[in-house]
DNA sequence: GTCTATAGGCAGATAGAC
DNA sequence: GTCTATCTGCCTATAGAC
């Protein structure tokens, strides 16, 4: 990976990001240095701080581009044009892909490190958390209303269930390196939405 | 706290893993040292060494006492003599108890951080998973032959799914300072698992 | 935009007096 | 069991040459 970050384009800052992301998803905020990333991309630390001033400003910058990333791949899946079911399902898929490499979700990360982040990266983590809720009520409410989900109460609650249960289920699957926990969770979470086929007595 | 600490009993060595407990469960492993547990308690850091001479053996030594206050907790409930439905509201209600604290729980704190975790500390973290969702599906299939729970598939699939859906929950209302979060949270879980009254037609 | 060099501080850890 | 004193090393960050 050293060696092929090294190969080809991205402006030197892109690159800086994607190793400081790959470091705070496998080991936290708080457990990677300016030297790591500098060895990894074969530069100096006082290059990186070119870049990104301060620790806490690259952190903010990390935050800033996963959301926008994390935002375009829930337009992607509205794009798509599938139902409800089929977009709980890409969205779970968007976790079981961070989850491949190893890596926890960024902000599940930092929400475990919340009380050590700067106030600026707090506020940005409850966006995330708040944009992805608002996507999924909005998913559940529209497949609620074609029949084809099933829920009671307030469709934000059941979101907030899933984003919380999806992250869990990242938290944990790590550790014990098995992807396969991950998906079983995932499978019986989306069933229990998923509207059972009613046999008319 | 800082005086509260010293006013009583309690040998050295438990009252440095009050302070280091919290202090995990707040920041994280990485994002604390021996000034800040000696500055707390009033003592100093060589004073620390030799009740904890690395920061791995505190680490052990925080996890194993975690774990098995957390087994003692669950023969509690147990010994509660409750139903199945009221084994697991019980069971949810730990983990409330220590979000009231706005502290993560250890071992969800320790999971973030497993890549950067002493071995030692990184085995003995997955045996806690284990043990809890052991007991879990232990409780989840007795509900099952009883008739008061209501769960398709393995038991022991579903007990992650709660430890998960917990920790995760857990993880996220932290940031928002908000125990209803955890609480509608955990709710809805369990409702999903409460055999429905079933009215034969 | 990247470098060398270095500041200034805090980390975890140890030696040895009391 | 706790202390003072100290070590070594890494941390984030800065100054200034190229």
């Amino acid at each position: 990976m050293s060696s092929a970050a090294r190969t080809r384009d991205g402006n030197t800052a892109e690159r800086i990001l994607d190793v400081a992301e790959q470091l705070v998803q496998e080991r936290g905020f708080n457990a990677f240095s300016y030297a790591d990333i500098a060895a990894e991309l074969g530069i100096t630390k006082a290059a990186l701080h070119y870049h990104f001033a301060s620790k806490a400003e690259l952190g903010q910058a990390l935050i800033d581009r996963y959301a926008a990333r994390f935002a375009g791949a829930l337009t992607d899946i509205d794009a798509a044009g599938g139902d409800a079911p089929a977009r709980l399902h890409a969205y779970a898929d968007l976790y079981l892909n961070v989850l491949r490499d190893q890596r926890m979700c960024l902000c599940g990360m930092l929400a475990a490190e919340y009380r050590t982040l700067p106030e600026a990266v707090r506020s940005t983590l409850l966006e995330f958390f708040d944009d992805n809720e608002g996507w999924l009520a909005e998913v559940l409410e529209s497949g609620r209303s074609t029949g084809q989900l099933a829920f009671t109460g307030p469709a934000r609650d059941v979101a907030r269930v899933v984003v919380a249960s999806l992250e869990g289920a990242m938290l944990i699957a790590r550790p014990y390196g098995d992807l396969g926990r991950f998906q079983v969770a995932a499978t019986q979470l989306l069933a229990g939405l998923v509207a059972k086929a009613s046999s008319p007595s």
